[in-house]
DNA sequence: TTACTTTAATGGTCTGACAATATAATTGCT
DNA sequence: AGCAATTATATTGTCAGACCATTAAAGTAA
């Protein structure tokens, strides 16, 4: 009789994905460090031991796990990068327009992480930090008095994401980013930018970043809260247009950096 | 004299590049709805007026983007999938890897997203999600009195997962699975998680569910707060370690299904 | 030195072939 | 008819080699 084995399924991995592996581990060790330059393409496939064909699969999954730059021309090739927020952002856009996300679940998302993080941001700000967000604070009004609504709603974000870099968490920053970019398209279209309400917004971030700036993360994180909520009702008022809407409008850019 | 005009420079995008967004339109548009088989590489070639080389890039570009799934053998060739959370929690990953995310920064997210997720849990949980996190909690018990470590770290994680997923919020349950997978590492070589402790866990989890079940929003979050924050505070004392230790133990799987 | 031209290194693309694999179709047996 | 084993085939995986396109370096002339 023949025994039985418990063996699971025999998987055969790609050639691509194996050198896409390897490569990847030597970069996220540290082995290969941001800036050097792997061989060529070439050579590449000779180490390897593997076609050219092979090898640029191998490329281009790391290229698109933004691990590496490839560049043209003599002097190319691929070169090691930092992995930016910018891939994160980029798979999370697809998963919200891939999966449908409701445009209510993006915005409870930012409600829980905003308040959090201008806590944070109370706690880590530098001063740095703190004229940056005046500085987006500042276009924010000039946008608002000319009635610039796209400008308004650029600068607006914009406020909102450096708030949360002041918190100098990275992953916070990367998540607020990938879901801003999402809150963007959508209240671009909105219609309930009017006056009365931009101006209690610019009251309301000055209170934030007062908060911030005597560093009372309590304060910083109620005042967001209310914020945020109050935007979010208002959103709801005039949102049953937005759910159809939203996902044919957001376009993913595979060439922008950071 | 010659005009100076206001020209940006000229991008020449690749093939491959062009070909993956005009079929990634197509899929996040729906026009290419899941489960539907592409053409196979040679007649997608024809059509586009391409090499299969270029073709295969393409595929392979929306492979890494987790907007199809590519099959072997007869009736194989590529098929939409819905972009799962995978692909998030993997550029995350390699983000936190890759940006040597300090291991603190993890835990400061962690401590934002979960006690608003546990609010939303308590507002639209299902008595199906109950009786989930019961399940988790029980196996965490049992790893518990059997202190079986690793078990118990898997468990306690898979409860707090449950409680996120109880939010009916699929960003925030991408974004807590991602932080989770960077937990788990960091966590399961940790030096606190003693008797008393254990017990501890067990016995706030304990009153998280209570707070969900009875839908009060305010204690889930309240509760779920003090948890996260007393965990954080535990790992800060013996937290030394494991900044230096973290990015080395994190590994990144492309094979792994949601 | 400076501007221009030439050369070379490198990635981008194409063609065509064969190998490996998984399913479908066929065959043969009961 | 039904089932098992075998064969055929559709499809991706891989390779080899060539040529094109782009860029920077090297060379050259003013």
């Amino acid at each position: 009789m023949s025994a039985t084995l418990d063996i699971t399924p025999v998987t055969v991995p790609k050639a691509a994905d194996v050198l896409a592996g390897i490569l990847r581990e030597k970069i996220l060790e540290g082995d290969l460090q941001e800036g050097m330059d792997l061989p060529n393409e070439r050579d590449l496939g000779a180490q390897a031991g593997l076609s050219r064909a092979s090898v640029r699969e191998a490329l281009r999954i790391l290229e698109g796990e933004g691990l590496i730059a490839t560049r043209l021309g003599r002097n190319g090739g691929s070169a090691v990068v930092r992995p930016s927020s910018a891939t994160v952002e980029r798979s999370v856009g697809i998963f919200i327009r891939g999966q449908r996300i409701r445009f209510e679940a993006v915005l409870e998302t930012r409600m829980a992480i905003e308040p959090p993080s201008a806590r944070f941001a109370a706690i880590h700000r530098t001063d740095g930090d703190l004229a940056e967000m005046e500085k987006c604070h500042a276009t924010l009004e000039q946008a608002s008095a000319k009635a610039d609504l796209s400008a308004y709603v650029r600068a607006n974000l914009d406020w909102h994401v450096q708030v949360v870099r002041a918190s100098h968490n990275e992953l916070l920053i990367a998540f607020i980013s990938s879901v801003s970019q999402a809150v963007y398209v959508a209240t671009e279209i909105d219609g309930f930018n009017s006056v009365d309400v931009r101006n209690a917004v610019i009251r309301a971030h000055r209170r934030v970043m007062d908060a911030i700036r005597e560093r009372d993360g309590d304060a910083a994180a109620r005042r967001m809260g209310r914020h945020v909520g109050a935007y979010i009702a208002g959103v709801q008022n005039t949102q049953s247009k937005f759910d159809t809407e939203l996902n044919g409008r957001m376009a993913v850019d595979r060439s922008k950096g950071t």
